[in-house]
DNA sequence: ACTCTTTATCGTAATATTGCAATATTAAAT
DNA sequence: ATTTAATATTGCAATATTACGATAAAGAGT
């Protein structure tokens, strides 16, 4: 086997772990990093600020798009990237309730 | 080739990737939750709660605790895991931080 | 039409992850 | 000391990810 069962698991939690595993490299980290930076949408410039070849941040680039974490618009022959807000707000969502439910628990544990 | 070239990101961005890498899966985000609900530290009543075997458990078990985000504490012979609430909160942070700084500049783009 | 620029896709090698049966470890209980 | 219970580790097959060279696609400018 070696086949991921997110059949066994909820919505919710697939789409977390979706978002959180495109978060989970740090090319990927260091992309959203940048776009937050510059602002306005880029596209290819991530490629010279990156260690890394044109196929592989185009191919980081489309997993953080598939996750839903980043949109890109077609502009001329460029294509513009930018941080989708309401996914980054949904992660913060999650980690706040988490962190909320522990602090008001007290978290006596281990 | 096919290894993540970690040397290139700076410590930050390889922690976030890290704790993120270990919530990119659904079990993983499933054992998060159930640690939460429980409140108080459990062991393996997590293999009876996730549709896995103990062995599979045990290790995605071992990968949240190598990512921080989770505790664990001999007790008898059984073990005490409780989710990290340092760790959490530093997640909770970093998207927070991402957020405010998008909504400030009215995120203007694509 | 041709060239240039920009981005995506294909193909492939190296490596990592996932899941579990079998087995080992460790400590409590008898 | 033996048994029992709870976890961890090993080993392995199936699958997924990572990275990049080569190539394709698509629009802009000449």
């Amino acid at each position: 086997m070696g086949a991921t069962k997110t059949e066994h698991f909820t919505d919710k939690q697939n789409t977390i772990a979706a978002m959180a595993k495109a978060l989970g490299h740090p090319a990927r980290v260091a992309i959203v990093e940048y776009l937050m930076k510059v602002n306005e949408c880029i596209c290819g410039d991530i490629v010279n600020e990156l260690p890394l070849a044109q196929p592989t941040v185009s191919q980081h680039l489309k997993e953080l798009k598939n996750a839903g974490l980043i949109k890109g618009t077609v502009e001329g022959n460029s294509i513009c990237y930018c941080i989708d807000e309401k996914a980054i707000e949904k992660m913060q969502v999650y980690f706040a309730n988490i962190s909320g439910k522990l602090t008001k628990m007290k978290n006596k544990c281990c």
